[in-house]
DNA sequence: GTGACGACTGAACGCTTGTTCAGTTAACAC
DNA sequence: GTGTTAACTGAACAAGCGTTCAGTCGTCAC
């Protein structure tokens, strides 16, 4: 047997992709295999290869579209000319953004260490791309005296970090709902940039 | 040939350990074989069999050593009764304790779930332990007044997540030591937990 | 000098891995 | 109805996996 019903060409890449992502976020790049991917979308092994030219590249798609989908969604959600607006929308985008990506963020964290290095630079300058967007704000922030910042860098850094560790906990139903959370973290955030009392 | 000079079981055992440490950190647990951890150690892979009764518990002994030493070490460095010194003292414990353990650390959040039911629950329960003492001093804290805290378990997150992001990007030699970053953290996690101005 | 033992080798075990490819079949064009 | 093609199967490939174990050989106690 080999095509079932009608075409599929254009549905079983997505799933094939689809697939990788939950497993991959499961159990580590390593630690799958392409017949457990195949399996999952219910296909031989060789078929992915119509889709994707190695197990590498999987990976490497998921993170570019990853990171390219960020760049892109983030663009529109920022105010010009309003630093804590600014601040507070980036919150608020960036933990919208992952809580509904949790595995895709996982992944691009995790895995980053098995891209091949050609990949490896790609996702790490988008990802310095986007924090550049951050570290911006509160640069232009701090030059209009709304932000009292001693090192933007190391801010930018800490505020990413503390913002991505939500994908860590989160789980959908829990006490606190994506709003609350995001008020929770966007209030910390003003904290961190703002003069002390 | 066998055994080559003197004795070693007393340093064959840390090296093999030592190795599958770095090995892990820097290619994953699934991506590292029994043969690369052996070649590193110059032994072949059966002598790993001497010291330890599978890969798995490679990776659950070096976990287990972390927290371990994670939660002796940090018992003397609290100061009681004052929970904004309590604070300071945490958060340069960490960050102290986490740079000098870089590989450790990214093994123990990465490859969690690598380990077996048994082992994870186990590892996830001393970590849970080790958050607990930070929460006990944002919520002693916010008692006694001297941190306005919404939500003392967030907090307890946000703050841990930003303080081990250190261990993403810190390079020994870079523009800052460990002491200005300490201090850099230190005072930004003063602001998370004190009343805005 | 002899015997026991601990540390290690090296080959082997059955299995799984990523990847290739000739062959099969449903769907579509004419 | 015929021919073409896209989508997929299923078997095969060499390589590598974790783990076992009989055998080898320094070292040490007596």
């Amino acid at each position: 047997m080999a095509r079932k019903q009608g075409s599929h060409s254009d549905i079983t890449g997505p799933r094939i992709h689809a697939a990788a992502l939950k497993l991959f976020a499961e159990h580590g790049f390593a630690a799958v295999s392409m017949r457990q991917i195949a399996a999952e979308v219910g296909v031989q092994a060789g078929a992915i290869y119509n889709y994707v030219p190695h197990k590498q590249a999987l990976l490497a798609n998921l993170m570019r579209g990853h990171m390219d989908g960020l760049l892109a969604d983030i663009e529109p959600h920022l105010p010009e000319g309003d630093p804590m607006a600014a601040l507070d929308a980036f919150v608020r985008f960036h933990i919208g953004y992952h809580l509904d990506r949790v595995d895709l963020v996982f992944i691009s964290y995790m895995e980053l260490r098995a891209l091949e290095p050609e990949n490896f630079d790609l996702i790490t300058r988008l990802r310095g791309d986007y924090e550049k967007r951050l570290e911006r704000i509160l640069i232009d922030g701090t030059r209009d005296g709304v932000f009292d910042i001693a090192d933007p860098k190391i801010t930018t850094l800490a505020l990413i970090a503390m913002l991505t560790g939500v994908t860590n906990w989160y789980r959908e139903g829990g006490r606190l709902d994506q709003g609350d959370i995001a008020d929770h973290y966007a209030a910390m955030a003003r904290r961190m940039v703002c003069a002390a009392p």
